[in-house]
DNA sequence: ATGAATTCCTGTTGGC
DNA sequence: TGCCAACAGGAATTCA
């Protein structure tokens, strides 16, 4: 699963390998992938096909790339979404979706024929054509910025989860107040916070929101330290598996593991379809609020 | 309008 | 050993 800095590693290596070149190919090998493009696999090859990539963007897990056509391919990689780049003889991935050709970039020596493609396993990500430009695109105009811009606001965001009811955790993965920041990642910053991600956002003082920004923030920092993805090379890789995951979690998907800092075993509660994981003495519970009717109270405590 | 639950996918894992 | 249910999750969609 890419997490924000390894989709700006995929930005980083479509600057280096795609931008200036032409697609001047398109195959669309399955339609679920371009679900998103309503006007079909057709057109979306149709308005792709030939046109000069002129830059590679990215806001929270998104990318575009604006074309010479005033149009953009806007991206997402889901869960197991890849952008690679190969050598157009290189045998198709197992799961291979679609495939560009890239056009020779200018120079003397064009090098051997690239195809930039989009292999996605489970088919959550997805590639549409959208008429924004170079600017953002209006389909994600909801999409807030991450924490790693330098634009994002935090005062901005620190007063609006204030304002929330929600669970904080909730907030955290609300795309319209911050984005970037998935299930894992969350779990995390909260353990770092020592903040149980069922606080109420109005339950929160500024300085515990600050703080739990710079915990998303080191969050970050440690898996870009740590993901070792390098992007100079000629593959724009994604690798999930990255050694990150093994070795740098503290609380997710650690239950019954003892807490990194106090010892206690962390303890796993459902949340929203999967699950949250949290040390139950470093981050405790919210105290169920009065005048609530007995047994109002949620979130699968006991 | 707001907030919460549901949904889309397929490969892996664990229980029996 | 094989079968099947549970699980994983970004974010749009649906529901209350």
């Amino acid at each position: 699963m890419p997490e924000l800095p390894e989709v700006e590693v995929v930005r980083r290596g479509l600057d280096a390998h795609v931008v200036g070149r032409a697609l001047d190919s398109v195959e669309v090998l399955h339609p679920r992938p371009v679900r998103r493009h309503l006007a079909g696999a057709e057109d979306f090859a149709a308005l792709v096909s030939g046109r000069r990539v002129l830059a590679a963007r990215r806001r929270g897990k998104y990318l575009w790339l604006p074309l010479d056509s005033g149009d953009a391919v806007l991206a997402h990689l889901g869960m197991s979404g890849q952008l690679l780049v190969q050598p157009a003889t290189a045998p198709p991935e197992r799961h291979l979706r679609v495939r560009f050709g890239l056009g020779r970039p200018p120079g003397p020596d064009g090098g051997q024929r690239l195809e930039l493609r989009f292999v996605d396993q489970r088919m959550f990500g997805g590639l549409s054509v959208s008429p924004g430009g170079a600017d953002l695109p209006p389909e994600i105009a909801h999409i807030a910025r991450d924490p790693l811009d330098p634009l994002f606001d935090d005062t901005r965001f620190v007063a609006a989860a204030r304002q929330r009811a929600s669970e904080v955790k909730r907030i955290l993965l609300d795309q319209r107040l911050v984005s970037g920041i998935g299930n894992i990642y969350a779990d995390e910053a909260l353990w770092r916070a020592r903040m149980h991600g069922s606080r109420p956002g109005t339950a929160l003082r500024p300085a515990q929101l600050h703080r739990l920004l710079a915990e998303v923030r080191a969050v970050m920092a440690a898996a870009l330290e740590q993901g070792g993805t390098s992007f100079d090379s000629l593959y724009v890789n994604v690798n999930g598996q990255s050694g990150y995951f093994d070795r740098s979690l503290h609380a997710y998907g650690r239950e019954g593991d003892p807490c990194p800092r106090c010892g206690t075993p962390i303890r796993r509660i459902p949340f929203m379809n999967r699950s949250s994981y949290f040390c139950p003495r470093c981050q405790p519970p919210p105290r169920a609020r009065r005048g609530l009717p007995r047994g109002a109270r949620t979130g699968g405590r006991d």
